[in-house]
DNA sequence: CGACGTGTTGATTCCTGTCAATACTCGTGG
DNA sequence: CCACGAGTATTGACAGGAATCAACACGTCG
C-alpha cells in the first residue's frame, strides 16, 4: 500500500507498458495530462489490493507481476474471474466499489490514476476510451473463453488450457518455432484450483498425471517444462489448429 | 435472414430499445445519422443469425426476442457464452469474423448496421462508443458473474440462478413487492443444460426436484410460476439480501 | 396412426470432491 | 546443529453427484 517515490518520477516514454497498457494511443501531450494524476503503488505477493464492495478511489494498470480478481460465496467457495498481467486494466470507471476481490499473487506494481480526474481524461480524450473499449472487449472474449473451460472440460484439460495461456505467453518471446517452452507457475495449486473451478487435490492430481504422460516436466513446484507445446494445447482440447495443415 | 420493410420504415424515437441500446446516450443529429445506416432483420426461432467464423458485416442491437451466443468443441461439447436479450449488442467493431454462434431462440428481430460505417460513427461521436462501452463492461461483469455459476455452483444452485435471471427481469415490470413471479422460459431444456455446462437430464431432473420441493411450479413445459423469489434465490446460493434486514 | 421433437424418469458408471495421512521447503529459535 | 512448526504439495481411500445409457410420456404434424 506504499508509495514508491522513485517510481513516481519515472515518466512514461520509459515504461515497459507503455504500448499495451490504457495509454497505448495517447499522444504526448495526453501522456502528459496522464502523468499529472498518475501514482505507483506497490505490493507483496499475498497482499489484497481491494475487497468486493470497498471503495475504490482509483484505477490502475498492472505494471509487473501479476494479481488476481476472485468473487466469494457466504459459505467460501471461491472463483477466480480475471488474471491480471502486466499492462491489465484494474478498476471500473463509473463505479465506485471493488467488484471483485483483487489480490496480488506475486510482487506486483501498479500504475494508479485518481478516478475523477482519469474519468474527465476519458470524456475528453478519446483514445484512452477507445483503448480502454478495445481492452475490454478482449476481456469479455477471454471470459466467455474461460466460460467453456469452466462448463464443459475435464479436470485434465482445464489444467491443460491453463498451462497453455502460460506457455503461449512466454513463446511469443522466446524463439519463434521451438516447440518446447519453460516457464514458472505464478499461482499456487490452490490459485489454480480457485481459477479452474476445481480443487486443489484434484489440480495436484492432474499435474502429476500429465507428468506421468509426459506432456509435462516439473522443475521443483513451480517450474514447468513443456517438451512440446503442440501436444499440451491437444490435451487441451483447443484443437489450437494454429496453422491449417490439414 | 429476410428484410422486413415494414420495420426499416421506423424511426428510432418510437423504438421499444430507444432509451437502454447502444443509441441510448444518442442526441437527435446522431439518431438521424443512424437511421441512414440501419435496417431491420428477422429470424424465426431456431434460425442461426451467424456461425462462428462467418464474416459479418454487420453490428446489430436486438429489439425482441432472444438469441444465444455459444461456442463448440471438435466432438461437439457446446457451452453457451452470452444470451442476448432487448437492447443487447451483437458483433465486435473492428473485427470482421464472429466469434460465436449466434442462434434465434425466440422468433428474433434486430436493429443492424452496416460495419463500416458504424465504425465510422464511434470513431466521430463519443456517445455511441460511451454507451458501448459501458454496455461492454456490463456484459463483462455478467460473463464473470457467471463462471462463478459454471465453476462452483451445484447442479442445483445452477438452474436456480438461471430462473433467479428471468425472473428479476420480469419482477421489475411487474408488481414491486410481490415475492411471487410468473414467467414463460426463452429455451429449452437442451439450451438451458448449454448454458449452465449441465446435462439436459440433468436439468430435467433438478427442474422436477424444485418443483416437488416447492420453490417453482411448472405451468406446462415453458411456464414457470415462483411463488418466493427469495426462497428461489436463496436456492441459488448468492444471498441476494437485496434488503439488508439483519 | 406413426414419426418426430421435446421432456421426464430410472439404472448404472465414473469423475471429482471430501477426508485424511504423508512429504517437502523454508524459517525460527533453542 | 537440529528440532519444530507453518505453509505448500502429493498421494490414498472412499463417497457422492452428475454423466451416460436407456426407456417412456406427451404433444404436434404429416
Amino acid at each position: 500500500m506504499q508509495m514508491t517515490p522513485d517510481l513516481a518520477k519515472q515518466d512514461c516514454s520509459a515504461c515497459p507498458i507503455r504500448h499495451r497498457a490504457v495509454c497505448a494511443r495517447c499522444e504526448p501531450d495526453e501522456l502528459t495530462r496522464l502523468e499529472e494524476i498518475k501514482f505507483y503503488r506497490t505490493y507483496e505477493a499475498g497482499q489484497p489490493v481491494a475487497w468486493a464492495g470497498d471503495k475504490m478511489d482509483f484505477v490502475a494498470s498492472v505494471v509487473s507481476g501479476a494479481a488476481t480478481l476472485t468473487q466469494t460465496m457466504e459459505d467460501g467457495r471461491r472463483q477466480m474471474v480475471g488474471l491480471l498481467l502486466p499492462s491489465d486494466f484494474v478498476g471500473r470507471p463509473g463505479r465506485s466499489g471493488a467488484s471483485y476481490d483483487v489480490v496480488a499473487v506475486t510482487d506486483l506494481v501498479m500504475c494508479c490514476f485518481r478516478k475523477v480526474p482519469f474519468e474527465q481524461m476519458m470524456a475528453t480524450t478519446p483514445h484512452v476510451a477507445e483503448r480502454l473499449l478495445e481492452m475490454t472487449l478482449d476481456e469479455l472474449d477471454a471470459a466467455r473463453e474461460w466460460m467453456l473451460v469452466l462448463g464443459r472440460k475435464t479436470a485434465r484439460e482445464k489444467i491443460a488450457s491453463l498451462l497453455s495461456i502460460f506457455a503461449r505467453r512466454d513463446v511469443l518471446v522466446g524463439a519463434a518455432h521451438t516447440r518446447s517452452v519453460e516457464f514458472d507457475l505464478p499461482l499456487t495449486r490452490e490459485a489454480m484450483a480457485d481459477y479452474l473451478g476445481l480443487t486443489l487435490e484434484t489440480v495436484s492430481r492432474q499435474m502429476s498425471a500429465l507428468k506421468r504422460d509426459g506432456v509435462i516436466t516439473l522443475k521443483g513446484k513451480r517450474g514447468v517444462l513443456v517438451p512440446d507445446l503442440d501436444l499440451l494445447m491437444e490435451e487441451a482440447g483447443d484443437d489450437s489448429d494454429g496453422g491449417m495443415l490439414s
